[in-house]
DNA sequence: GAAATCAATTTGTATAGACATAATCATATC
DNA sequence: GATATGATTATGTCTATACAAATTGATTTC
């Protein structure tokens, strides 16, 4: 293949297309990087970077000395993009709008020390509010902020800004857990989205902490109109 | 900081806690790499790699010419792991059992043509088959196989091994689709799953595609106890 | 036969240098 | 003033080379 174009990206889909029509099989070992590049008419580096993509991907699996091999049950993973509920909203051509439902301080235990593992004595903001799109419920959110990381969400006027997007600007994070499930409406749920109780609903979870501190939990209802997809 | 050791891991995981430190604040421009190499004592190549990393990780953008700048709204994308049911009900630590529930051949056209965009004409085969976790309903597998990819499906006995594991090893996909969403458990669903009807169920449903053809689409159903979770 | 040791091999990473590419800014032209 | 043009500059990619790290396989030692 000396003289084609070369470029890590041509390169990568080479490999690709011959891991899908199964030119090279699954479980099976592939030429070295060194034998690869003269094949492909480049620097062993570009190969690497070629090969370096596919197996972050999942398709191929590398070990030092052992070799390159085609990924046995490639084990895909599918990526979901997390954006602001009000540019989710907007990005559908719908009318957003917030509303902002309560506003306190509370140190349930079940939240401070079983969710984020701080002390019974921390006492938490906590934020309920209601995201719409085209004036129907589209977001039912159950926010809890640490103030101890984030002393500005003590004083912070949720009317105006969603919790949501105020953090986003205030509060950066460098870890995050997401959790998805499927539930039932609570009465207060079903109350503030306009569903009968015990209605399926789609509940998101995401705590995010900056370094070991944990800054947020906040807990987001969709009706089970709701989608999440995502394309790989 | 001539002398640090230094790595395009060190160096990525420097400049991620100067953005989470807001040393470098959301939407300013940071030093283009020749200077941050000269920083840093590493190579331009070096610098670039790491903050390939953040780029794509969404911390930072960057545009030739124009430099690189913090992201102002991280739009930090979560990945989840796609595993085989077995793989993820073992990895529980929980005994595997499989169940064929049924298996034919349709071309019930809301399927065919409305998901697959197949001619009306096109029969798939159909199994329906269930996965349990230490004898309880795990996963409720529903799935749809185009036999003008996939020949050997029409063939193959799904009574030892589930369509799962057995398109793992047949049928190559190079895209797929996934789509998760809450829905209430139908009369067919529950009795399967041993659940009440309506009672919320957790649905993932997956379409992949070697090249341009459609080859398989699966409605996994999971009871509300199910949890997908991510960190990062 | 089991355990320890060592050499060989393959990927992982770093580097300097080069050119490609895209976008910006300033300038020239209509 | 609006539009084209071109120089400039930061990132994108490739190359050749070098050494590091991990793991295998063979060899030696007990």
């Amino acid at each position: 293949m000396t003289g084609t174009r070369s470029s890590f990206r041509a390169i990568r889909d080479e490999m690709a297309r011959r891991i899908a029509e199964r030119l090279w099989l699954p479980g099976a070992l592939i030429p070295g990087e060194e034998v690869l590049a003269r094949e492909f008419g480049a620097a062993r580096a570009t190969v690497n970077r070629a090969l370096q993509e596919l197996a972050r991907a999942g398709l191929v699996e590398r070990r030092r000395r052992a070799g390159t091999r085609v990924a046995l049950h490639p084990v895909r993973e599918a990526r979901f993009v997390i954006p602001l509920v009000r540019q989710e909203i907007e990005a559908r051509g719908a009318e957003y709008q917030y509303r902002l439902l309560s506003r306190g301080e509370a140190a349930p235990p079940e939240i401070v020390r079983a969710r984020l593992g701080l002390e019974a004595t921390a006492s938490l903001v906590h934020v309920r509010c209601l995201h719409l799109a085209d004036r129907v419920p589209y977001q039912f959110e159950d926010r809890w902020i640490n103030p101890d990381v984030v002393a500005a969400a003590r004083e912070a006027d949720f009317a105006g800004i969603s919790p949501n997007e105020w953090l986003v600007e205030h509060a950066p994070f460098t870890d995050a857990e997401f959790t998805f499930r499927a539930a039932a409406a609570s009465a207060e749920e079903a109350a503030v989205m306009q569903l009968r109780e015990g209605e399926p609903v789609f509940v998101g979870e995401r705590i995010t902490w900056l370094g070991e501190r944990p800054i947020t939990l906040v807990r987001m209802v969709h009706p089970s109109s709701h989608r999440m997809v995502t394309r790989l």
